[in-house]
DNA sequence: GCGCGGCCTTGACCTGCGTCAATCGCACGC
DNA sequence: GCGTGCGATTGACGCAGGTCAAGGCCGCGC
């Protein structure tokens, strides 16, 4: 339980050492030259197992707002976020939108519990991602069961930030939330070895709106008085300063 | 791939076929007996796997209320429920309570994402559950990589549910609520072979709004409302009778 | 430099649901 | 049968956040 890592550890797994300074891979393909690797589900691939990956992963390069599948089309391929942002979201007919999550380098994405994907997904900013076809992934998975413990901790992990979001969606204020947004965002960049402060706020106010379960114009609103209030600097370029981290942290858990 | 059960496809490993009657397993422990092992983890396993399961598992016997663990203790066990009801919920510093989910038989809990639980389980009504100890049963799925694909399965089921109820919590009005979730109970009890029209709802008033991101009294009112448009009845012992159903689905799904 | 379009902000107003409080219903113990 | 207590229901009222609408800001193309 030392050396070995607990299949229902993501915690562990994932977390070892965020590195330092990376870019994004080159859109070419090769999983040799991958900077984010350590992130992702490749991680603790060994030598063998990484080789096989590397011959059945595609590269896929997508621009703002570019759709890379929806909801209810057959899941084909599994996905691996290199560079970037996307979002992945649900639609009630009547066109209200509720964004599941935003995945950055490192997120995997298309795990499906059926044959069809639950959810959509669309390009935040200009995003790189591995695609894996699903057949040929399961293939591997068979014969090493290492990549199936890793994706358990992976959807270990999904499940558990899937809950804690629940107790967002159905129980925090306004502010509480938008206080909750700011610090996760910032936690998941240093996660990466990005900049934890000045946070990167890359999507759009009504993006932010669909994510917890809010208005444009309470986004908005909530934004500038947390401002007002000496708790956040907006800077240019969707750039968010934490000014007071800890009073942001007791009004993200409920005052 | 028809043989073989796609990993990322729990429901065609669950749903392969719900059976009719069932009651819940004796208290004692034989899981050769179990009345509800199709339902559960333990459905896909062979004779071998499943002789190890049953050599590491604990019967657990709990009264309506009482607590199974709590959030932040250490994760010490795994649990499938083989009858009654239990649910599991996160709590804020003041109180607020979010339930992240009702379980029945053949629900699995206790996935930790990290050494400990993200969240409390306590049983709504009376409830039988086999306990596994996670050390022992890591150590098995390390010997039956197919145990190990059983969870992963899992996992990306309870993620579907989980994505669907944001989608509940964030975007839906309170009538679309309580349609959702009386709908959703009538698929699972079906699901377990249980009677889906008149519905059982076991739990509280209270325990619904905490589910759903309501207060009691809004749950209440829902209910009446539902009542007097002639959409449901309210049956003694908590039961619900469905009278249009396909109404409510229109309503589920907004309107 | 200028106009255009998309996003953000702000204001005024509205409403669905929360809050507070009273009452009801019913299971249970004696 | 009768009291007791907890959960459910109902009513009156308030407010957080939604809706509708008007600018403001800014990057981009020409």
């Amino acid at each position: 339980m030392q050396q070995r890592h607990s299949p229902f550890d993501i915690g562990r797994i994932a977390g070892l050492s965020p590195a330092q300074e990376r870019e994004r891979g080159e859109a070419g393909s090769p999983c040799g030259a991958c900077s984010v690797r350590h992130l992702t589900f490749c991680a603790p691939l060994g030598e063998e197992e990484f080789d096989h990956v590397t011959r059945i992963v595609q590269n896929v390069e997508l621009h703002p707002g570019d759709p890379l599948f929806d909801e209810g089309e057959e899941a084909t391929h599994l996905y691996s976020v290199t560079a970037g942002a996307v979002k992945v979201y649900k639609l009630l007919p009547d066109g209200r939108r509720q964004i599941i999550g935003f995945l950055f380098a490192g997120d995997f994405l298309g795990l499906a519990a059926d044959e069809s994907y639950a959810y959509s997904a669309e390009a935040v900013t200009h995003a790189s991602l591995c695609r894996f076809p699903r057949r040929k992934l399961e293939a591997l998975l068979e014969r090493f069961p290492r990549m199936e413990r890793r994706l358990l901790g992976m959807a270990s992990h999904e499940l558990a930030v899937a809950q804690e979001q629940m107790l967002l969606l159905g129980r925090k204020t306004a502010r509480e939330k938008i206080a909750s947004f700011l610090l996760t965002l910032g936690q998941r960049s240093a996660y990466r070895g990005q900049a934890a402060n000045p946070v990167s706020v890359p999507m759009s106010r009504n993006d932010i709106g669909d994510y917890l379960g809010l208005t444009t114009e309470t986004v908005s609103r909530t934004f500038t008085q947390l401002r007002q209030s000496g708790l956040i600097a907006l800077l240019p370029a969707g750039r968010v300063e934490l000014l007071e981290i800890d009073a942001l942290r007791s009004i993200a858990e409920g005052s």
